[in-house]
RNA sequence: UGAGUCGGUCAGGCGGUCGCGUCAGUGGGAAACCACUGCCGAGGAACGUCCGGGCUCCACAGGGCAAGGUGGUGGCUAACGGCCACCCGGGGCGACCCGCGGGACAGUGCCACAGAGAACAGACCGCCACGACGAACCACCCGGCUCAGGCCGGGCAGGCGCCGCGGUAAGGGUGAAACGGUGGUGUAAGAGACCACCAGCGGCCUGGGUGACCAGGUCGGCUCGGUAAACCCCACCUGGAGCAAGCUCAGACAGUGCACGUCCGAGGGCGGCCCGCCCGAGUGCACGGGUAGAGCGCUGGAGGCAGUCGGCAACGGCUGUCCUAGAUGGAUGACCGUCACCGCGGCGCCGGCAACGGCGCCGCGGGACAGAACCCGGCGUAUCGACCGACUCAUCCA
């Protein structure tokens, strides 16, 4: 799991990931990654929320989608650079998906954003 | 052995690796917090939010009118629209099951289609009386012929045909429903017109039951439709809002304009409206600005289990014992192994003529419905399956 240091609480935080300066986004069929890396932040632990809306499925299942994804991104938290934020979204299909599946994507959208982050910095 | 009815229990077990939350302890740190160790950590429906209660705040000055809910009887309960028992009606051979079960002589409304007629009913067919007209097929009368059966001629309006005016609810047909049923008397034909029995309705009496109601008797006019999940009437019940309730602390800013008003009273409260009562010096609207942090509430309670006593039961009394989820972008998880369980397929063995059944091994697949958010009692709905108990019917054996 995810200690409690590593998530995105507030929603102003989710807001200053989703649409904030420095950002940037992939996504596929099952997940979008969103992240962003601000200079208030430079030092800090990376930060990872998880979005999953009424789209997935019940109650049940949105909250199985959302614990799979944490303990998937609590192995990969050393790749995240410091001070770095990240949204991940699941879309309607991540619900049928298997963990390995889910990593691998994961995998493969951060090796997509992580090298952009950054990039636009004023 | 087969078919079935009712009730209840469980909601895969064990292990490994990596993790999360509350609390406690230890250590570090000025603090926020971090590390380690330990305990505990979703459900029978946590769900829907359909009822009921606790709890909190507001009000407590009432009356009238509205509004909503409930609806056989008796009990249980904190309470209920829940539960139990019984009554009535319906279904089943039966165990049992089903019923939004007050009132249709308080009033109003509605009863489609079909049908002649649908609520102080109705004459389409049919049946019957009377009257007018028609014809000579049958019957009847007269005459003649023939051995006879019969034939020929004439008459006649009883049958017949048609029309008119009436009677008739027995019969046909329509319908969910046609103004009691069967048999008789009666009649032109018929009819509760009358009679007997039966069914039903109402009154009275007797007996039983706390009661809904049941049983028996007697009398009556002879029969009076359904719908209240249509309005309505009757009886009973209901104050409002909800844990984002509410209490405490901390913190922030900036006002301006207009309207009404300070005892000739704006505005507010008393669930909606009216009356009435109370408070009362500020209030309402528009624009602009600010804050949306922390703690408490927060989990031990109408609680579970066992025994015993009372009660048909729901339930209650007593005794003993056991009871550790409290998150707040929201913890209780992810992955793997193994053992049980179920389904399908294959192989082997056993029983059998066979269909097939049992056991063992191997392979593949499956495990539902669903996630606490103040707490309880219910109801309703979803659900792969596994197991237990009681009872009924049928068949066989003793």
């Amino acid at each position: 799991m995810l200690p409690a240091g590593h998530r995105l609480r507030t929603s102003s935080d989710f807001a200053a990931v989703l649409r904030g300066p420095g950002g940037a986004r992939a996504g596929s069929t099952l997940i979008v990654v969103h992240a962003a890396q601000t200079d208030a932040r430079a030092g800090h632990p990376p930060r990872v929320g998880f979005v999953v809306s009424k789209a997935v499925g019940g109650a049940v299942v949105r909250n199985r989608t959302k614990r799979r994804l944490r303990a998937i991104a609590a192995t990969r938290l050393e790749r995240i650079p410091a001070g770095a934020d990240l949204v991940v979204r699941a879309n309607p299909a991540a619900a049928q998906a298997s963990s390995a599946q889910l990593g691998a994507e994961l995998d493969r959208l951060l090796a997509r954003v992580l090298p952009r982050l950054g990039g636009r910095r004023r």
